[in-house]
DNA sequence: TGCAGAATCACCCAAAAGAGTGACGACATC
DNA sequence: GATGTCGTCACTCTTTTGGGTGATTCTGCA
């Protein structure tokens, strides 16, 4: 939600700054190649820094076959934490809402607070496309995340 | 979905913005400006694609589903649910829940209201000894209730 | 035929979960 | 020193979940 008021308020700003720089190439007679340019240079920068954001954190997910149980958790692991970017501490909030625990327990277990368990589940269900706890234990077995 | 109006809003943003440039182009005959809008767009379209192109190294994500599940899930199945009596009913719905779906989701998938799904489940957790409906999922792993 | 179990649905209420935002300190990296 | 990431915590708000109660309908079975 962030985000998209985030790019709408970028694109309005960038649009305006068309404008400006029209209206003031149309006043000072700057050199049309000079204006070309800049403009050029400003989407070239706007396009790649869309392109790195909206990429960052969402790989296209391409689903694969893969053989049989190789009882490796260890192998695909690394593989996906480092592909989806989750950290350490969100791996191991995920164990523990996979055996059941709800937050108030988790943040005993870890000695954390309870909003701090609340923003790890988050930011991993963000991280996983998942929307309920459930949803992200699946996905976190179905991606060896969890044995 | 978040992406999906991310781009929808991008997109919407750029094309209101060349098509103001062509109006004005077509109005005022001031080619320079849709020329400048082109290349604007050109160079936007350009930068996005640099920003996917240099950072797909990694593009796959892998999940898989284990095929090669030669075990039985009907064995320990009746043992246990004529042990706990649970009916086939709460059965259906604990395997849905297992999936990630909500309450509501499970619902419209069996065609009933989300009232009844939550008089399923509230006497399956009862049944299971679960609390969480992640507890009931894993409890129903455990015993082999659902694969 | 009546009865038990089941499935269905509604309502209220409280707890849990989740979204969104903002902030701070530690730590590594450039 | 600036920057970025990670872990931590708090706050508000909405949605979801779960408990509890009661009711209706439709079965299968005694």
């Amino acid at each position: 939600m962030r985000d998209i008021l985030l790019y709408g308020v970028c694109g309005g700003v960038l649009i305006v700054a068309l404008k400006l720089t029209e209206y003031r190439f149309l006043v000072l007679e700057h050199s049309v190649e000079l204006y070309v340019a800049l403009v050029a240079a400003l989407f070239a920068g706007l396009g790649i820094w869309l392109g790195l954001t909206l990429t960052r954190k969402k790989p296209t997910m391409i689903i694969k076959e893969l053989p049989a149980q190789a009882a490796e958790p260890l192998v695909a692991d690394e593989t996906c934490v480092s592909q989806l970017g989750i950290t350490a501490r969100e791996l191991e909030i995920l164990g523990l809402i996979a055996t059941g625990l709800s937050n108030r327990e988790i943040a005993g277990r870890l000695f954390i607070s309870e909003n701090t368990v609340k923003t790890h589940s988050s930011r991993l269900f963000d991280k996983l496309g998942a929307k309920r706890r459930t949803q992200a234990v699946q996905i976190g077995k179905s991606a060896r995340l969890i044995p």
